[in-house]
Parts: C-alpha cells; sequence; structure tokens
DNA sequence: CAGGTTATACTCATTTGGAGTATTATGGGT
DNA sequence: ACCCATAATACTCCAAATGAGTATAACCTG
C-alpha cells in the first residue's frame, strides 16, 4: 500500500531515473505528440475494404487519425474510439493495437518546430451493417493501394512483370548496401517476399513486401520522404496509390495482423453480419486472405471446429441449392483455446 | 514527389487537421514523454530469467527503462538499443517491440505536472553468453513474479489454493460488475484463462491471467494503484513479486509474446549458444513454455523441420550416451514461410 | 420438367502427431 | 574388464487431421 507522500515520491523518482538514463541526451525536445492512426477494415460485396478519408492533397488519401489527449481520454483506445465515432458516426466494435511508429524524417514532419508526432497504428473491423451508417470517409477496397497482394484472379501481372525485374535490378545495382540488420542477402529477401522463383508466396508478408518496395524506392512515398529531385520520377500509382504520411505503411501492418489473426482467433466474424452462409463466410474470409479454398473442407473445418451453428433458416435464390445460414457460437471461446479459421491453401 | 514548399504546406495541414479532431479537447496539455521499456530475456540454466533493475524503492523491480528523445535517435528501436547498451552494456540481438500503454491513473504519475509517459514495451531475447557481458541489472526467473505461470513441477500449487478460490469469491461478490467490453461472465472469463474446472491450460494467456489478477485486486499493484486503505493487504509477495509501475503488465505481455512466438518462428535459437544438443534446445523450449515436450518427437519436430543441422561434434558427459550437436539452419528461412517450434502438448 | 447451378454429403489416400518400445553408446563403480 | 544406470537415438504403431475428389440434393430458369 502507498501513501500519497509514497507516491509523490516515486513520481520524482521516476523523473530522475529516467532523465538519469539520458544524460547525453539534449533537453530542449519539441514537445511530443501522440497521433492515433485507425485502419478500419470491412469486407463489403466479397472486397475488403478500408476507410480512408479522401484529401485535397496530392500525396492520397489519408487514414482516420487524430491526436490523442491523455487528459481526456483515460486510455489509448477510448481515445481512438471516441474520435473515430465523433468523426465518422461509426462505432467500432473490435479494436487492436498494431504498432508505434516514431521515426524522423519517414513521416513526422521535418521542420523542428513543429511537434514530434508519435503515431500509434490501430486496426478495427466491423461489417457491412455497421458501415452504412458512417458518414465521413469513404471506403476502398485495400487492394488500390497494394496491387500485388490481390490474387483473387490468379498471380497479379504487376508482379512478374514490373516489381520483379524492378527489385532484382535494384538488388545488383545495391549489392552490398543492404542494412546489417538484415542478416539475408537482398535478392534471397525478394524471393521470400514475393514468393518468386519457387518460394511460396505467403500473403502474410504484406509489411515486408511494402518495406522492401520502399527501400528499393518503388513505392511513391519513398521518393517523397527523400526529398529527391522532382525528375526522377513521375508521379505515379504504378506501384499502388500512395497515402498521406506513412499511412500505407500502416495499412500493410493491418492488412498482415488480419490475415494472420483469423487462423487462430474467430476475429473473421466481426467482419459478417449475424446470419451468413457457409459459402459467404468462405468468401469473406477469401477477401481478406485471397481466394485459395477448397469449398467442401472449408465447410468441414469450420463446423467441425464449432465455430457456427445453424439457425434453422435458409437463404434461397443463391443461384442453385438454397444454403443454411448460421450465425457464429460465441461459445467456442469457452471450449477451445484457440479458435480461428485454421485454413491452408490448396494447390491449384 | 513533393517540393520543399509543397512539404511545409503539407505540414500545417497536418497541423489543422489534427488540432481539428480535437477541437472539444483541452490544448493545456502538459507534454508528452515516451518511455521505452525492456523485457530483455535469457535462458539460464533451464530457467528463463529476465533483466532487472534493482532498486531501493519498495515498489519491487523494475524493467529497464528510458526515455526516448525523438532528436538523438532515429526510430523507437534504436533509441532503445542505445541506452540499452549504454546502461547495463549489454549488446541486443533480437528486438520486438510489444505494446504501448498510455493508461491514466495506472502506470502514469498521478500529479498533473508531472509529465504524461506513455510507455511503448519491447521484448528482446538474447543469450547466457552475451548475457555474460551485462554490468548492471540482475537476472531474476520470470516466474518469481508469476509464480502461477510455473509448471514445472507440475501444477502449481498457489493455483488451487489460493488463486481459485480467491477469484471465484471475487467473481461471486462483483457479479455482473464486469465491464462491458468483456462479453464473456467474470466466471467463465476466470475458468478460461486459469484452466480450471476442465479447461485446458493455455500457456500464452499470460497477459490475460495478470489483467485478470489485477482486476480482482490480488496483485499488489492493483491496490498500490487504487491507494486503498493501506489496512485491506499487508503487502505481500503471495501472488507474485510486484514490480514498479506497470512493469509486471510488461512482462506478462513479454512471456505471452515469446510463448506464442517459438511456435511459428525459430526465434528459440536467439535463446541458444551456437551449438546445442536437441536434448538442451528442448530444454529451452520446456523453459518457456513449460515443461510437456515428448522427446522423441520433439526430436522428430526439429529435425524435419529442417531447423537445425548437425556440426559433427558430440558432446560427452551427458550422463549417458554421447549427443550429437547440433547448430541452428539459418536456411530454413529462405525455405519454410513460417518455421517455429510447432510443439502441442502432451496430456501426462 | 430438363438442365444449369449451387449446396451439401460422403469417400479415400496421405500426412501429421501422440505415444510407446527397442537399440546404442557413454561413465561409474566393482 | 565387466555390469549397469543413464541418456541419446531409432523405429513402430495407431489415430486424427488434411487435401482432393466424387456423388447427391434442392433450388431456379426457361
Amino acid at each position: 500500500m502507498m501513501s500519497d507522500a509514497n507516491m509523490r515520491r516515486r513520481s520524482r523518482a521516476v523523473h530522475e531515473r529516467m532523465v538519469g538514463t539520458t544524460k547525453d541526451m539534449r533537453h530542449d525536445d519539441p514537445s511530443v505528440e501522440i497521433g492515433l492512426n485507425a485502419a478500419i477494415v470491412a469486407v463489403i460485396d466479397d472486397a475488403p475494404v478500408v476507410l480512408v478519408i479522401n484529401d485535397e492533397s496530392n500525396d492520397g488519401d489519408s487514414l482516420p487519425f487524430g491526436r490523442f489527449s491523455p487528459l481526456d481520454h483515460q486510455t489509448l483506445e477510448i481515445g481512438l474510439r471516441s474520435w473515430v465515432e465523433e468523426q465518422t458516426n461509426l462505432g467500432l466494435g473490435y479494436v487492436e493495437q498494431l504498432y508505434t511508429f516514431a521515426d524522423r524524417g519517414r513521416h513526422a514532419v521535418p521542420d523542428l518546430k513543429d511537434p514530434h508526432v508519435v503515431s500509434i497504428g490501430y486496426l478495427a473491423l466491423t461489417n457491412a451493417d455497421k458501415a452504412e451508417t458512417m458518414q465521413r470517409g469513404t471506403w476502398r477496397s485495400w487492394y488500390q493501394f497494394f496491387p500485388w497482394e490481390d490474387w483473387r484472379k490468379g498471380t497479379p501481372k504487376i508482379l512478374e512483370q514490373e516489381i520483379a525485374p524492378r527489385l532484382k535490378q535494384w538488388a545488383e545495382t545495391h549489392a552490398g548496401h543492404s542494412k546489417p540488420s538484415q542478416s539475408l542477402p537482398t535478392l534471397e529477401r525478394i524471393r521470400m517476399c514475393f514468393g518468386l522463383d519457387g518460394a511460396t508466396w505467403d500473403e502474410e508478408k504484406v509489411l515486408e513486401r511494402y518495406e522492401l518496395l520502399y527501400e528499393a524506392g518503388l513505392v511513391e512515398e519513398a521518393n517523397r520522404d527523400e526529398r529527391e529531385a522532382a525528375s526522377q520520377w513521375e508521379r505515379s500509382d504504378r506501384f499502388g496509390k500512395q497515402m498521406q504520411f506513412d499511412h500505407r505503411r500502416i495499412l500493410a501492418t493491418a492488412i498482415s495482423r488480419v490475415r494472420a489473426k483469423i487462423k487462430y482467433r474467430p476475429v473473421i466474424f466481426e467482419l459478417m453480419q449475424e446470419e451468413f452462409t457457409l459459402f459467404e463466410l468462405q468468401k469473406t474470409v477469401e477477401a481478406i486472405l485471397g481466394p485459395h479454398l477448397h469449398k467442401q473442407n472449408f465447410r468441414r473445418l469450420v463446423e467441425s471446429a464449432g465455430l457456427v451453428e445453424p439457425t434453422g433458416e435458409v437463404r434461397t435464390r443463391t443461384g442453385g441449392r438454397p444454403a443454411k445460414l448460421y450465425r457464429f457460437r460465441r461459445n467456442v471461446l469457452l471450449e477451445r483455446p484457440a479458435p480461428g479459421v485454421r485454413v491452408k491453401h490448396t494447390r491449384s
């Protein structure tokens, strides 16, 4: 138990310790601001979409973002929910923290008189129902920002035609320039990230792929941040639409996270309406992961895992035999340690 | 491409946007400080240990922590590595961000004139070799802070004797008081978290368990933070040694993360020395997860996954037949999409 | 009511994973 | 030198999980 006096003493101790550890540091730091950014994801008409704020700026869309004020909100997440609701009239259900960035010169404003921003990325999942009440902003397919992630019509053309050759060229010209922290030779990293030359495509490596393209200077943001001469590149969406600040990186992190998470937690149901057919569920999983699932086995998987239960109703006009409707069995949480849609890909 | 003028314009836009979204917020916020906290983990003599700073304070040990200064360090991680090295003379290998907390009244200092602290937790892994060069701080078994996580000698006594009855009692007296965000009834949460009444123990739920004990007021930090009357509890380590601030929560997050991660990424080798026997490897995995592995199957798993290769040498004086030495095959990273020690528990 | 279409059920071969038995190579005592 | 406790390693067995089909059922359209 701690008295107020003790409390205060502790508080001083904190300060001394923290300053003590930074004796070589400058003390006239500009104040730091906390920025919250949300990648709000839904699946609409079998397409994975993210909520973006259209901007007149020519740096592209941004994710909804705002400042966190410690005096107004008890926790980061409460702050996030509050201003998202305020801005877009969209109540968030599932929310999860992604990552905190504070890179200087990457997303912070270079003018030192401006406050330094530490930005905390969040992932939120919602469903088409709730999405309808949304006011500001636009739902945009996330493949507009990451066209190479879209395997719905087979291997994306951009991969072999643009990305692979350009990355390899870059790797050769910059041989040995790879950071020491990167233990893998650049060519191998490229191969692994993009599943080239027989390596398997790992749909979870969204962030790694974006970072690689960034390093290679292929995404618009890299040039922007480098402030290189305007001549080198025409502004182009060839490698996906750009976004403001480091928002495309945050979105990449978000996609990586959802793709990984639906495999071991039943978060996929955050994206579904209350009742759904198994095929609708499959389509939603495929929208997130890529369309590689075997229909019959998917049914078996979901049913035997006890993730769903039939409502008794059916959905007609499916084009064929009517489909039974199901709902999420919230009780799985009580039975299984880590229930998720543990899909593995088919070969074909 | 962006001119400097554009850059500046963008910078203003940022400011307006961010202020715009916070119109109802107070603007005299105290400046915010960024605190970095590191849970530096190793395995020494088959025990999982964490580096703590001994403190004269009666709030217990703390994790190494320091302030992040955006002007001195390019990124958060660079800042972290820099002061850890400075303070402990320990070079960090594997480092991974855990979570960012900014809860008011929980780890922040309550006096508003003190700066608000946003604390970012990191996990770092190192091995006994490197650990020797360490200067300040002490290696302490993490089970001192979480005795109920220690299943090395069967089900921990504290679980059935102390935790289960007290939690259930708490759940009954506080029926219906559970937060709306928690959809599960409290009793069910307790059951799931601690594997009671037939539920399976999930070694990854370290954070959930700690949070539950915190909510129930059983861990020392809860009383400290609540500033309740000193009479209710004698200061006691019954539910694990306390730590300063929210460091025990950060450590819980770290343990959860390592326990999950070794299953799908080969991070276990960060904790090993260069050469090791398969049994040493198993002991290390067990130190992290709990000792539930079947020796023969563990070998099969590790070898068939191609995670290791024999060095050709053997280790004698094992007490029996000499054991072959192995080293980590870094090439697995090039072959398998997500290699890790995918252990599942045995029944017995 | 035929034919197209989708849902659902069922089969089969293979792989994976848990559990146990058998064999081999040391070191320590006698 | 030999016995044996001990640990390492090899091998077997069976059951469950998984990938990939084929077969059947129930709707809609014309």
